[in-house]
DNA sequence: GCCGTTTTCGGCCCGACTGTTTTCAGTCG
C-alpha cells in the first residue's frame, strides 16, 4: 500500500501524544505536532518528493532529525521510536486523551494509579466510581468521562476526507498503472463527499487476467489482508482505514461505479424505478430480460431509467430524483466558481506566513480576492490582534493593495464572539474593515438558548459580515454547539449578513444540511479555507464538497461573486455605504446581489 | 526537535476557565 502523508502524520501524531503522556519536553512534542499538521496539509505527496530526492529539510518544521524519520517510514512503513514508545505505554493511552478533560497529565495519573490503558478501561472505571482516587478528578469530571466515554466507545470510528482522499488518490494512481486497468475510481461516501467516511470504496475497469487485485493487496501488510478474491478485496490501512476494491469488465464499469458509490437510499429508489419500467438495474448493468441496455457509464444507467445524469453528492434519496425528473436538478458549484477566499490567517496571528506571501499563494490558485482575517486579542493563544495592531494591518494591507498586481486583499479580522454576545475589539477599528468575520472559540458549553442569544446578538453588531464556522465543531474531536440553526439563518437574511462553510477538513462547518438550509432561506453561503498557511487554500475542494452535498449553485454562495458585487454586498453589512453605490440594507441578498452584478454567474 | 543567527544555544504561543481544592493544577483553544 503506498504510503500517504497522513499515515506518516498519524506517527508523528501518536509520537508526540506518548512523548506527552511520558512528560517529555513540550517543545519537542509540538516539534512533532507541527510536522504532523504540516504534512496533513502538504499538497505534494511526500513519497513523490523522496522518490525524486527533494531536500526534505527545506519543509517547514522539518529538520535532520524529522527529514529522516520521515524517510524511515515511507521506506520501512514503520518508526522506531514509535515502537519504542509503545513499548513503554499501552498505545491506546492516546485515545484517552480524545476524551474532554483528560489532558497528557491526567492520562498519566490514569494509567500509574489505575493501569487504565484503554477506553474500556477508563469507561468502566468511571462506571465504578474508582476515577475519583486519583487526585484531581471529581465527581463532575468522573461523571462527563463516563458520558464521553459511552459516546466513543459506540460510535464506529469515521475518517476525515482528507486523510481518504490522500488514500484514494494516491491508490488511483498506483492502481491505474497495472497492466490490464483500463480505470480506477473512487466510489462510496469519499465521491459523495460525505464529511467523514467510515471506508474506502474503489472500483477499476479491468481487462481478463489483470494482476490488479494481486498488485492491490501485495504491498499491504498481509495481516491486514481481510479477504482477496478474483473481482474484490478488502485491506485494513496502518490509519485503520479499510479499503475495499472492486474490479468489474469495462461494460459494466457504469453501473459498478454507480452503485458502489451510492448511497444505499439512492440505489434502492433507482432499482425500484427499474423494475417499474420492467428493467432491473444491478452492478453490472440495466437489464431488459437478459439484454444488457446500459452500463458502460453512469449515464447511460441514468438515461436507460429516463433520468439525466445526478452529480454523487446528492445522491442521498433526499429529493434528487424528483428534481432530475422535474428538470430541476441544481446547476452545482464547484471550484472554478470561486472568485476569491474571506477568511485566512497571517503571521500576525497564528498564520505561518506574510500577507505576501498569503496574497501569491492565493493570486496562483486563480482568485481575485483574499480577506485577511487574523484573530481578535482574546484569542491569546493565537497572538490576536488589538485594536493598535489591526490598525496597523489595516494600513499595511492598503499599502499593499497599491503594489499588487492581479488579486485584491480585503481587510478583515476574525473577531471572537464572547460569552455575552459583544465582539472582542471597539466599534471604532471595525469600521474601518472590509469584513468582519465572527466566530465562537470558547464556551462551546452553554445552554442552547444562551449560545443562540450570544449569536443573535454578535448577528446584530452594525460591523457584523459572516458568522465562521458556525458550530465550532471540530470533527473527531468536539461536537458542534448547540443553537437553534434555524434563528440563526434568519437572523442573517434580517441582517443581510452570511454564513460561512468552513472548507477545513475538520471543520466542514456548516455542513451540508445547514447549506441546504440557508438556500431556502436566502442566506449566501462564504465557501472560505480559513487558510493558516498557503497550502491550505487546497482545503476549498473539501468545502465545494459540502456546498454541492448541500445543493449549493454559484449563486447561492458569497464568494463566486465579482469583487465589486462582494463590495456592495458586504456594505449592507459594515454601516456604510458602499463605494459607488448605496444598496439598501440587503433583505433579500441574492436579489440585491444580481442587480449590482449582471455577470454574476448563475448556472 | 526546529529555528535563527549570536554559527551554538536559547527561545519556542499564553490567558481563561473549570473543578478541585482551600491556593492551584490541568485542560483548552
Amino acid at each position: 500500500m503506498p504510503i500517504v502523508n497522513s499515515d506518516v502524520a498519524g506517527v508523528f501524531e501518536e509520537i508526540a501524544d506518548l512523548l506527552e503522556v511520558q512528560g517529555a519536553n513540550s517543545f519537542r512534542v509540538r516539534a512533532y505536532r507541527n510536522a504532523a499538521h504540516m504534512l496533513g496539509e502538504l499538497g505534494t505527496n511526500i513519497k513523490s518528493m523522496i522518490d525524486r530526492g527533494a531536500d526534505l529539510d527545506a519543509l517547514p518544521g522539518i529538520g535532520p532529525d524529522l527529514a529522516g524519520k520521515i524517510s524511515e517510514v515511507v521506506r520501512t512503513g514503520h518508526c522506531a521510536l514509535l515502537d519504542e514508545l509503545r513499548t513503554q505505554l499501552p498505545p491506546a493511552v492516546t485515545e484517552l486523551l480524545k476524551i474532554p478533560g483528560i489532558g497528557a497529565k491526567r492520562a498519566r495519573a490514569l494509567h500509574q494509579a489505575l493501569g487504565i490503558g484503554t477506553l474500556q478501561d477508563l469507561h468502566r472505571a468511571a462506571e465504578q466510581g474508582r476515577l475519583r482516587t486519583v487526585q484531581g478528578i471529581g465527581p463532575k469530571i468522573q461523571q462527563s468521562i463516563l458520558e464521553a466515554t459511552a459516546i466513543r466507545l459506540k460510535a464506529p470510528r469515521r475518517y476525515k476526507l482528507s486523510l481518504a482522499t490522500q488514500v484514494g488518490e494516491a491508490l488511483c494512481l498506483e492502481l491505474s498503472r497495472v497492466p490490464g486497468v483500463l480505470e480506477v475510481q473512487v466510489a462510496g461516501s469519499l465521491r459523495r463527499q460525505r464529511d467523514t467516511v467510515g471506508d474506502l470504496d474503489m472500483v477499476a475497469a479491468v481487462e481478463r487476467d489483470s494482476p490488479v487485485m494481486d498488485r492491490f493487496v501485495s504491498a499491504a501488510d498481509g495481516r491486514h489482508v481481510l479477504s482477496k478474491g478474483r473481482t474484490r478485496a478488502s485491506v485494513v490501512l496502518a490509519s485503520g482505514l479499510q479499503v475495499d476494491l472492486r474490479a468489474v469488465p469495462r461494460e459494466s464499469f457504469g453501473a459498478a461505479w454507480l452503485y458502489f458509490t451510492g448511497s444505499k437510499a439512492h440505489n434502492i429508489a433507482l432499482r425500484q424505478r427499474a423494475r417499474e419500467a420492467g428493467l432491473k438495474l444491478n452492478e453490472y448493468g440495466v437489464f431488459r430480460g437478459e439484454r444488457r441496455i446500459a452500463g458502460d457509464t453512469e449515464a447511460s444507467v441514468y438515461l436507460a431509467l429516463g433520468l439525466p445524469f445526478i452529480e454523487p453528492e446528492l445522491r442521498e434519496q433526499l429529493g434528487e430524483i424528483d428534481a432530475a425528473l422535474s428538470h430541476s436538478l441544481p446547476a452545482l458549484v464547484q471550484r472554478s466558481d470561486l472568485r476569491g477566499d474571506l477568511h485566512a490567517h497571517t503571521r500576525e496571528s497564528d498564520g505561518r506566513e506574510s500577507l505576501e506571501a498569503m496574497a501569491a499563494a492565493a493570486r496562483a490558485r486563480g482568485l481575485e480576492y483574499l480577506a485577511v482575517t487574523d484573530h481578535s486579542p482574546r484569542l491569546a493563544l493565537a497572538h490576536g490582534l488589538d485594536a493598535g495592531r489591526l490598525a496597523q494591518q489595516i494600513d499595511r494591507i492598503d499599502a499593499l493593495n497599491a503594489r499588487l498586481d492581479g488579486i485584491v486583499l480585503l481587510k478583515g479580522i476574525e473577531v471572537d464572539i464572547l460569552e455575552d454576545g459583544r465582539l472582542d475589539l471597539p466599534d471604532a477599528v471595525l469600521r474601518r474593515l472590509d469584513l468582519v468575520v465572527g466566530a465562537i472559540h470558547h464556551r462551546f458549553d452553554l445552554s442552547r438558548d444562551k449560545q443562540t442569544d450570544r449569536l443573535l446578538h454578535a448577528m446584530d453588531h452594525p460591523c457584523f459580515s459572516i458568522l465562521a464556522h458556525p458550530t465550532a465543531r471540530l470533527i473527531d474531536e468536539r461536537p458542534g454547539c448547540d443553537f437553534d440553526l434555524p434563528r440563526v439563518i434568519r437572523k442573517a437574511r434580517e441582517r443581510g449578513c452570511f454564513l460561512e462553510l468552513n472548507a477545513h477538513p475538520a471543520r466542514l462547518d456548516l455542513n451540508d444540511i445547514a447549506c441546504r438550509m440557508a438556500k431556502d432561506e436566502g442566506v449566501l453561503v462564504s465557501i472560505a479555507s480559513d487558510a493558516h498557511s498557503s497550502v491550505e487554500f487546497d482545503n476549498l475542494r473539501f468545502g465545494i464538497g459540502q456546498a454541492r452535498r448541500g445543493w449549493l449553485e454559484p449563486g447561492d454562495v458569497l464568494n463566486t461573486r465579482s469583487l465589486g458585487a462582494l463590495r456592495s454586498l458586504l456594505s449592507g453589512t459594515m454601516d456604510k455605504p458602499p463605494p459607488a453605490q448605496r444598496v439598501g440594507a440587503a433583505v433579500n441578498v441574492r436579489t440585491t446581489a444580481e442587480s449590482v452584478d449582471p455577470g454574476t454567474p448563475s448556472r
